[in-house]
DNA sequence: TCGCTTTGGTAGCATGTTGCAACCATCGCC
DNA sequence: GGCGATGGTTGCAACATGCTACCAAAGCGA
């Protein structure tokens, strides 16, 4: 039941990838383990969330190839949860929801917990959607085409 | 009821996103905002959810203040709802899933609907993350900075 | 090696949310 | 005015969620 879909509409791969991510707190799982979580602790302390509810969505996420559980670094017999490579390639999706929430959600000088670039400290680049060519797009200048392959 | 946040970690501004677009559901509308539905049952034909469903969805999206509801353009005395300045800037969340989905999803000759710019009727480039100096980050080059005002 | 703590879960149950189907009011149209 | 389409609302059954209690195994100090 795990990979029961449900949303219908599966040739769009937004629509897969929801599927796939299977809920808000497994995003947010994932956006902890980019910061570093790796034990089922850190998760459940951090997020505040059921534990069986955490057990549920980190099996999704392993059987879903986003998450792997591998054996603990520090030699116990624990065992970890850390990100896949394609786990790894959520990365754009969690810095534009990132940004979207700073952009709209924050008051100009409101603390927010803030993703930098580790060599100098900075913030990083607003996300740009950009055509073949470089020219930057926005909504208006793109379409979707319907089941064409490529 | 609509505001009650789900998630305390709300210094986040993934949290913060997270709780303001509310479910999947909701990130699926605004998709198919982005492909241009507006009305009501232009929505609920294409993601076959439930109506009521989708009427409290559709709420929530306007009390965010993501979608906005108008006056049909049609001249028609129904309803529309349309994308606010706000709603429009979720557009690299999702581009970055689409992407995402395409990459881990389909097989590499399997069709799927696809987001093209509308001048040359082109794929988008991948969504790259970059530091204020231009250079791509990954994950591994960058760190969660916690509630530091800007 | 004994006992206590931490970790990583399960199990049961109350509550909240979702999906389905039926119903209904308004609109568009002839 | 009548009839289908549109855009919902309502009630209810089923499912998912969250809370609490419980539990087994691992760690660890003495």
């Amino acid at each position: 039941m795990v990979s029961r879909t449900r949303f219908d509409d599966s040739d769009c791969p937004v629509a897969r990838s929801v599927d796939a991510i299977g809920d808000w707190w497994s995003l947010l799982i994932v956006r902890d383990a980019f910061d570093g979580s790796r034990r089922f602790g850190e998760f459940q302390r951090s997020l505040g969330v059921a534990k069986n509810i955490l057990t549920t969505r980190l099996r999704t996420l392993v059987a879903g190839g986003v998450l792997a559980s591998v054996p603990a670094s520090d030699g116990s017999a624990y065992r970890e949860y850390v990100l896949t490579p394609k786990g790894e390639a959520l990365f754009p999706v969690i810095v534009a929801l990132r940004q979207w929430g700073e952009q709209h959600f924050f008051a100009p000088d409101e603390p927010h917990s803030e993703l930098v670039d580790r060599r100098g400290g900075h913030r990083l680049r607003v996300l740009e959607v950009r055509a073949e060519d470089g020219r930057r797009v926005g909504p208006e200048d793109t379409t979707v085409q319907k089941a064409s392959e490529g």
